[in-house]
RNA sequence: GCGCUCAUAGCUCAACGGAUAGAGCACUUGACUACGGAUCAAGAGGUUGCAGGUUCGAAUCCUGCUGAGCGCACCA
């Protein structure tokens, strides 16, 4: 039995309480059964007569004894007690719990995946560094979390599209292409300018897929160096950005909000909603009204839009595509555009709560040998995301990164993530991972297959009932993971269930010994740790992680 | 000055308003004739920054305070 059927048989005892007169209240939707911590508590808890009691005018244990009377009735269900101010305890039987294994396998690839957010579309926006450098090292915290955000919205059903913006129009750009004629023709890189290894390898690439530009006029030569500098760092950044497993569904160009005339309809389109006023020779957006610290420029006096202009014609273009829920996810930096944007939303007459979320991360520090390490070869003083990739790795990098929650700083320790040792969590959940796939080669060369006579039963063992619980809980992590957008609940998770298997294999053999016998035991344990396997693997996968057979 | 985020074990971090606040590392003590010991078991380690409030119940929600990071452009 899964806990979510476990949760609707306790759904339909209190409709049967109700209907029988013994309980008056409204049947509530939903109902939460959880893992208690403690094992003495039973498989499962439910404090759904504590919630009940208030609104039935009963006392809390007295609206647990009469469902626990009715869950008892369930086949599967061993034992309900009633402890504490009102909590319901539940225990399964052993065979109803081992079931689970099977489930499991027959699912494959599937399990796990729900539709706790069927058919929800979500615009998901993350990294959008500008194109005038390499991936930062805040880039890279976005990247490992936004990309697994996107593989679990997928998981819980929703429509999701990928996105990265990339601010292609503009005066950084000027800077950039002027920067990289600098390099080019050994001058002075100009106030503002960008510095690093990388504008001279771009300068150089430039000048020598085209000889001639640096002998044109310096305003053609910059023209040059704009379009054919952007060209190259754009691939340059896809290429990062693939190499750490990241394939944006859409890399958005701002340039082609200006060119097509967008932001301007965007304009329209707000002034129509009320919100847009003339002041000072300026057009403003009233963000104001819903909450902003201040009203915000769209066209300056000078007639130039404003960056501000972009993003609200951005926004829009996301909601014209089609997506209802567009999620920005943002630097610490940037924290102050929160109410802007969202202020954007509500003067397109959006719901401002609901149409828009904007997420911070906070900033990540990395330490080597006790010390901070700020300086990067390739870009100044930066870290890039290939320099992180070249320290540790893309598979430390992308698991460090996104098990922890984005609002919390964290510090990168290159000693940790390049040892082999538990406080390298990525590697303590790959090992579980490569000890399973282990076992499965010794199975075989032992000539023992997995038998479709599975005795669930016999999976009745304390450390067996425990890895079957925490099984039993992975479409629930990645609900919940997908509705709260926090990734980091499935790496937390995958390290308890790692910990649940070595826990395991330390107490249940699984193969015969010596001249033991191949029995009944050593089939259901097959079950069991084949279940295992791919829950590692499908939750590896939704991080991004690889799940190797051997280390 | 205003605003956002954060404050949990010595360190790095968890904990959809639920029971005795958890892991890992570090520390102490154990388990390899062993399916992978990159593992496991036991011990010790906490007034969840401080003070109030909300309720059956608060690390979590509300208010105030302290401390840290960041932000407050007709810049992008």
């Amino acid at each position: 039995m899964t806990p979510a059927e476990l949760s609707q048989a306790v759904l339909v005892a209190v409709s049967a309480a109700v209907e029988a007169g013994e309980l008056t209240v409204a049947v509530p939707e939903h109902v939460t059964v959880e893992r208690p911590k403690n094992r003495d508590h039973g498989d499962y808890a439910t404090n759904v007569a504590l919630q009940l009691a208030k609104p039935a005018g009963m006392p809390p244990r007295a609206v647990a004894e009469l469902l626990a009377a009715r869950l008892r009735e369930i086949t599967g269900v061993a034992k309900v007690d009633i402890a504490g101010p009102g909590f319901m305890n539940i225990t399964l039987d052993a065979a109803t719990q081992g079931e689970l294994a099977r489930t499991i396998v027959e699912a494959g690839e599937a399990y796990g995946r729900n539709e706790a957010l069927k058919g929800l579309k979500i615009n998901l926006e993350f990294v959008s560094a500008n194109p005038t450098g390499p991936i930062h090292i805040g880039g890279v915290r976005w990247a490992a979390v936004g990309d697994s955000l996107g593989r679990i919205l997928k998981a819980t059903g929703a429509d999701v599209t990928t996105e990265y913006y990339l601010n292609d129009a503009g005066v950084q750009i000027t800077k950039f292409a002027a920067s990289l004629q600098a390099a080019a023709n050994g001058r002075e890189v100009p106030e503002g300018g960008y510095v690093g290894e990388y504008i001279v390898d771009i300068a150089k690439a430039i000048t020598e897929g085209a000889p001639g530009v640096l002998d044109l006029p310096e305003d053609e030569q910059l023209q040059v160096f704009r379009t054919e500098g952007l060209k190259l760092m754009v691939a340059e950044i896809k290429r990062s950005m693939d190499e750490f497993g990241v394939h944006f569904d859409t890399y958005f160009s701002e340039k082609t909000l200006h060119d097509s005339g967008a932001v301007e309809q965007a304009i329209t389109r707000l002034r129509e909603q009320g919100h847009v006023f003339d002041q000072d020779g300026a057009i403003w957006l009233r963000t104001t009204d819903f909450g902003d610290d201040k009203d915000r420029v769209l066209i300056k006096a000078d007639g130039e839009t404003t960056y501000f202009a972009a993003d609200a014609a951005y926004y829009l273009s996301k909601r014209d595509r089609g997506s209802e829920v567009s999620v920005y996810m943002l630097g610490a930096d940037h924290h102050g555009y929160v109410n802007r944007l969202k202020a954007i939303a509500a003067c397109a007459g959006d719901d401002m709560d609901r149409n828009i979320e904007v997420k911070i991360g906070q900033f990540v520090k990395m330490l080597r040998d006790g010390e901070e390490v700020r300086m990067s070869k390739r870009a100044g003083n930066i870290i890039t995301i290939d320099d992180v990739v070249d320290w540790i790795g893309v598979d430390a990098a992308r698991y460090t990164l996104a098990r922890s929650s984005t609002d919390s700083t964290i510090t990168l320790d290159i000693n940790i993530l390049t040892s082999q040792t538990n406080e390298n969590r990525v590697f303590y959940v790959q090992y579980a991972h490569a000890r399973m796939s282990s076992l499965h080669r010794k199975a075989e060369e032992l000539g023992i297959t997995r038998s479709t006579e599975f005795k669930p039963e016999l999976l009745a063992t304390e450390w067996e009932a425990d890895l079957l619980g925490q099984l039993g809980e992975f479409p629930r992590v990645i609900a919940a993971a997908g509705e709260l957008r926090e990734p980091h609940r499935v790496a937390r998770y995958l390290e308890d269930l790692a910990g649940a298997y070595h826990r395991f294999w330390d107490n249940c053999q699984v193969l015969p010994k010596g001249d033991e016998e191949v029995t009944d035991l050593t089939h259901a344990r097959l079950w069991l740790v084949e279940a295992t396997r791919t829950v590692l693997a499908n939750g590896l996968d939704l991080l991004g992680v690889s799940a190797p057979e051997r280390m």
